[in-house]
DNA sequence: CGGATATTTCGATAAGTGTCGAAATGAAGC
DNA sequence: GCTTCATTTCGACACTTATCGAAATATCCG
């Protein structure tokens, strides 16, 4: 994963809305949630709501179907996963996440 | 960590020159590095980086301290680890992080 | 085809962000 | 106290983001 798309998903769920979003279609599963259905539970308006998971779609961390006339987004686990492994991997290191600050008593990240 | 925050850290960390000044400071230990030295380094002007030093201390992923003249700063990995936390609890849960996606064969977080 | 439903695109607007030179502040040393 | 060095604040600018109603697009069904 590269800089640039770490950026990207970063500044995606840097957002209220669509971290919410985000989060409950991780809870979800990758059965997913219609468009509508987001809407409608967290209370966003179909316009605005479209804009966020665009923006998230376009960062990679939602796939899209269509079934029917619904457009069905689910989370992307991999590219979480990956972006998770960026930051492990180069904001975490170097005498940091291992030994200062958290005593990491197992396996706590 | 509370939401909010959590949009603050990520909000931080989604700009280029940021995510780079972090990453350097992730790399250079407690320590830290003069404002100053970051600039030189990165190439960045003064006053640019002051503007995002401040964000990320806001955000509270970099901790500032004196020393004579200069201004060090330093990642902050409490924070850090806080972030990782509530993305790995909040974004990686529910069937996903753990078994689809990524097969983890070990401990690949 | 025509109507109903789900979602997106458009357009306007308000607010926030990134950039960087110039001026202001803070600390140290003579 | 004056000078120097390190850094921040200010101010102006261009650019991006968030919001949401209204109109357009896509799909299904009879």
């Amino acid at each position: 994963m590269k800089q640039q798309d770490v950026i990207a998903a970063l500044g995606a769920l840097a957002q209220d809305s669509r971290l919410e979003v985000f989060r409950l279609l991780v809870r979800t599963g990758k059965e997913g949630l219609a468009a509508g259905d987001i809407a409608q539970r967290l209370g966003i308006p179909a316009s605005s709501l479209s804009f966020h998971l665009s923006q998230l779609h376009e960062a990679g961390l939602v796939s899209q179907r269509r079934e029917g006339r619904s457009l069905i987004y689910s989370a992307d686990y991999a590219s979480m996963n990956a972006l998770m492994a960026f930051l492990t991997e180069n904001c975490c290191e170097g005498e940091g996440c291992e030994a200062t600050a958290a005593p990491r008593t197992a396996g706590a990240c």
